[in-house]
Formats: C-alpha cells, structure tokens, sequence
DNA sequence: CGCGACCTTGACGCCTGTCAACACACGTGG
DNA sequence: CCACGTGTGTTGACAGGCGTCAAGGTCGCG
C-alpha cells in the first residue's frame, strides 16, 4: 500500500530529516489498511490494547466520557497520526478513540515497529517527537480549555487543524476539509453545540473564516492567529535542528 | 543523599515492582540537591533543557503564560515527580516549570539515567510508565477544563493531590498538605481567585472538606469522589501487573 | 413523502467573572 | 513597641458569557 504508507511518511518527516533509505523503512510499516464507519470506536476505554494504530485517512479523536454522558474530546488524530505509542506499556486503555468521520488505519505490529526503530535512530526520534508533540499539543489546549474564550478557542482550534493538515498536504491554497459536526466541535472545545453556532458565526461576520459544506477557508491566517493569540511553537511541526526555513509561500 | 532517594523510589515503586537491587540503582541517581525559592522559575519556555530534575520536596507546577497575561496551570508537581523525561529529545521547553513552594530539587545527567535504563528493564519501564502517567494526567485534566463546573473541578483536583501524595507517603490519616494559595488553585482549574474562595466554602459548608492553615482534611474521601465524578484509574499508580491488591486500610 | 441528522435562532437564566472594599497575618523598619 | 506595606483570604454587588430550553429550517435518504 504505497500511498498509505505516504501519510506516514510526510507526517514524521515533518518532526526530524529523513534519508531515502528512512522513508522506505517507513512505507513498509504500512501494510493493508481497514475501514472504519463515522461514529465508530477504534479502542474502548479498558481495552487491552492491541497494534499500534495509523490513521491513513479520515479523522478520529481521543475522547473520555462521564458516568452522567458528558463527552470531551481530548485530541484530534489527523491522516499520519499514530494512536497508541504509549500502549504497549500501559495495561489498558484509559481513554477511547472514535472514529468522527470514516476512517481507513492501517495496523502495524509492535514488533515491526521497534524493528524499524532498531534499524534507524532517526525513525525512532522521529517516532518519540511525534509522541512528545502529542503530549505537546495536550498541554496546549488545556490551556484554552482553562483560559481562552469560547472565540477564542474555536479559532485557535482552527489555525491548529489547518497547519496540521497542511503538514501533510491536505491543504489546497488558504482551504482545508472540516468534515466535523458542530456538536464535535462542542465536545474538543467543552462548550455547547448552540454557542458554538453562534460563535462560528461571528467568526464568518468577522470575515476571519468561511465554513460551508464541509470545506473551511481562512483567507488570512496570520490575522486569525493574532486575533486568538495563537503561536504555533507547541505543535513542533519543525525540526528544531533543521536551519530556519525562510518563511513564506512555498513553490506549489 | 539516601533520604531525598527514597522519594524517587517510592514514586517508582508506586508504578511497578521492583527488587532490591533496583531500588539501590534509583536511590544511587539522587546525589546532591538544591534549592529552588517558592515563585523562581525551574525552567522557562524557550530554554534548553539541561539534566533530569527530580522534585525531591515541595510543589511546582508546569503552566504557560499568553501574551495577554492569562496563565494556566497545567500540571502539578510533587515530591518523586520528574520533571523533563521529554527533554532530551525536544529542543526546547515549550512551557515553563515553576515552583508553587520552595522546592529541593535533585538534578540528574541524562547520561545516569541511560544507564540505569539499561541496567535494568525494570527501571526503564518505571520511567516510561512514570512519564505516560503524566499524559495520562494531562488527558483527566482536560476533561475536569472541558466539561466540570467549579465545584467539580476544585474537588477532582483535592481527590487526586491526596492520591499521589499517599503514594509517597505524604499523607497522615485523612490529611495532607496544601501549600498552596487561591490564586494557584485559580490558575490550576481555570477559575477565578475569587470564585475559587466561593467554592472553597461551598465544599466546606458541605463538610467534605476542611482546609485551614495550609492543611487539607477530606474526612471521607470516597464521598468526595462520588461528589465530583472521580475516579482514580487514570493515575496508573499501580502496576496493572500486579494481582488485585484487596481495597481497604492498610495497615499503618 | 416522511423521517432523522444537523444547523440556526430566540428567550431566559445561571454560573462565573469583574470590581471593589475590608480583614487578617506577617515581616520590616523606625 | 508600633507603624506600615504586602500578600492572602473573604465578602458583596453587579454584569456578562455561556448554558438551557425550545422551536423551526434545511438537507439527504429510504
């Protein structure tokens, strides 16, 4: 499966530099891939956990509910995230992983994965960033949970989902796919659906986004950042050795 | 220094079994300590990080502050806690580490922790078992941001800093603790310093709580818990490995 | 055509934030 | 010994962001 195997690799090779011979060793992981439906749990809270998991395409998050139904969404798995770094040491699952939209993820044996990380030290490093970039991320949205506006956190969830996705080339010009509910919405960003409604909607009169049919546009991303004081440092989408690229539009 | 040793051991014990021998090795990796001033930062965003830091006593926080001034709290710190597991691998913190109280504090060279990795599979599943215990945290407090009132979060937080302190012995009775002052607690829940007082009389006004110079009293813990929906799985602080311990006092 | 999932809008109220004043403990210096 | 300042805890009045409830609108699908 080469073109699932891509996601893979364009995701990692965003977090540290990669040799030709590192990118196949990275493609081979990803061997037959499965479907699972929109609404569907991936790993139940309790679950022992299984292979290590590749989203290939599709969204998923990681969510935990109350005992009184409350649901939060702790973090949104994009195409090229892995699920469950952390579960072959952990007995169980302490979360759930659900599907939000039709989701292809390919398994890959824990036992091929350390052999692919025994066999190069970058494809291990890169495999640790990409778990301590999720721990990351995790710091960073308790900090809009605790402290942004319900504006504010909306955007800011924006302006991340669109360098993420960019980062593996889901992009196309200032649009990507938003193929979530607003009631998702709601949970990742512990406010209710309603005031999400009405918060997407001052974002549009605002003329910070556009969100119809499914496709998000932010026509000035740099305005949306400040207006929501986000800075993207935390998602470590860069590899902090590389030399700093010169910023701007890259050749299409 | 074998008395500050003893806390990283009981930390680690809490999270596997271990021998005799292993205990030997992590008490040998405390050797001198210093002291940090309660309100000096242990690490700032943007630093390099230096060698493994062990709280050996008093509190600390991990937190971020924006642009604006709001700060969050994201994770408490206790005696037996490590703080920077991640930083040999990112190149710079991406938050900060301060201290709530004065803190002894115990630096390791990332080099002695290698090495006792690799003396002992033990060891090395105790550190990795130690860090993703923390993103498991990072996860429950999330949830506690997202979707728990006031009342819930303050409670939530007051059932799991009596756990982990009863983890390494620093509980008496039904009591510990609790240096720290309303606008930490603020800081921590996302809530106002003044709101914080409210809800601190509301849990006293209930008798689930008594809080008086700077001592924490939960008379009947498993009533807190049931007040605010707490359930203690996410703290992995015991080894899933180990057969069912029976649930009752222990004896002292 | 009818049903269900989703989006939208309005009215109303509460939880929590904001502002402000005061009490209290503590340490410092006169 | 007392004046004073600072950090912390406490309380009250008021306002606003966001939750709740409810109704209607749109779209896709069987």
């Amino acid at each position: 499966m080469h073109m699932a195997g891509q996601v893979l690799l364009r995701r990692l090779a965003s977090l540290v530099r990669l040799t030709p011979e590192e990118d196949g060793l990275l493609c081979d992981l990803v061997q037959r891939t499965r479907l699972m439906p929109a609404r569907a749990d991936v790993a139940r809270e309790g679950d022992l956990p299984g292979d290590l998991r590749l989203i290939v395409s599709g969204w998923a998050c990681r969510y935990k509910v109350l005992e009184d139904g409350r649901r939060q969404i702790m973090a949104l798995l994009l195409p090229g995230d892995l699920c469950d770094l952390h579960a072959s040491v952990l007995r169980r699952m302490d979360h759930s992983i659900g599907a939000l939209t039709d989701v292809h993820l390919s398994d890959i044996p824990h036992e091929r994965v350390r052999h692919a990380m025994a066999a190069s030290p970058a494809v291990a490093r890169a495999m640790t960033v990409h778990m301590l970039a999720g721990a990351s991320g995790q710091r960073e949205w308790a900090v809009s949970l605790g402290q942004r506006t319900a504006f504010e956190r909306i955007g800011h969830l924006f302006c991340e989902i669109f360098l993420r996705l960019d980062a593996v080339g889901l992009t196309a010009g200032t649009s990507c796919e938003m193929p979530i509910t607003q009631t998702d919405l709601a949970d990742l960003t512990g406010i209710t659906p309603v005031h999400v409604n009405r918060t997407l909607q001052d974002l549009r009169t605002r003329g910070l986004i556009s969100l119809k049919g499914r496709i998000l546009d932010i026509p000035d991303l740099d305005a949306l950042q400040r207006e929501v004081l986000f800075s993207p440092g935390y998602l470590h989408l860069r590899d902090q050795d590389a030399p700093e690229p010169v910023s701007g539009p890259a050749p299409s």
